[in-house]
DNA sequence: TTACATAGTGTTATATTATAACAATTTAAA
DNA sequence: TTTAAATTGTTATAATATAACACTATGTAA
């Protein structure tokens, strides 16, 4: 459960743009289509979407510097995140699965250390580009 | 088994800076390190870089924007890789275990879809700092 | 050997992604 | 209601990465 009320004016805008959107969201492709919303400056935009990963909203694709909304409710507060991403379209989806999040929630290195934060990307072709 | 003798001459250089590193490298400070061995030019840099993560000589720590040698014989040319990142001191370490990646390379997603190549960042305290 | 393709190099310029720093304003809580 | 904390607006700049083009080296196959 998010708690959606508690999201300023800057974040209220960036986070609804992004929960639109079919792909993710460049940072500066973010700031193009705010701008007439008045939000001006990078930082602006920054900000925002520090926040808005910090309390879950959305998540970061770290291999293409690109911004999610989150649609899964077992990854706690952007702790523990999972994604496919297909490298012909670019399509982004999070993946959520109980047996996944359990199995690295409860992974152990060499050194029996346990890491309660995680992010997994998977690259490969999404089922429309598999059949082309 | 890696082939190193394919490397060329600015391929050779900067994988030794890496692989002698301890902790993982960024583009530009790899850029200020072999610049008296006549690598002038950012592009320099990062043809070398792409090639060399290609190869799977070297990964990439996409969270950090830096390089790290390849220490783990299992991950097969840059394919399936796993690391532990310490939020603190900012170690990092490549995570072999066939555990792990046997389970990463057989997980399929809700549509059945198999993922051959993977990246997953670990976060948490390195066993030093989680001591302190 | 020659010639051809492919890969690598050197270089300049520029695009893209992200943060520092500081002043002003809003918000929430004591 | 006044104070602290968070948010905003703004300018400038830092850090990361690629485009484009001319040139050189390397491997291969005729």
């Amino acid at each position: 459960m998010h708690k959606e009320h508690t999201l300023t004016k800057n974040q209220r805008i960036i986070f609804d743009l992004i929960d639109k959107s079919p792909e993710p969201l460049k940072a500066y492709s973010i700031l193009f289509n705010v701008q007439k919303k008045g939000i001006k400056a990078p930082p602006q935009v920054y900000r925002a979407l520090d926040k808005l990963v910090e309390m879950g909203k959305i998540h970061k694709i770290e291999s293409r510097n690109a911004f999610i909304a989150c649609h899964n409710s077992s990854c706690q507060v952007a702790k523990a995140t999972a994604f496919s991403i297909c490298e012909i379209c670019e399509k982004v989806t999070e993946i959520s699965s109980a047996s996944l999040s359990k199995y690295l929630a409860n992974f152990k290195d060499k050194d029996g250390m346990k890491y309660s934060k995680y992010n997994l990307e998977f690259f490969g072709l999404c089922k429309k580009c598999n059949t082309r």
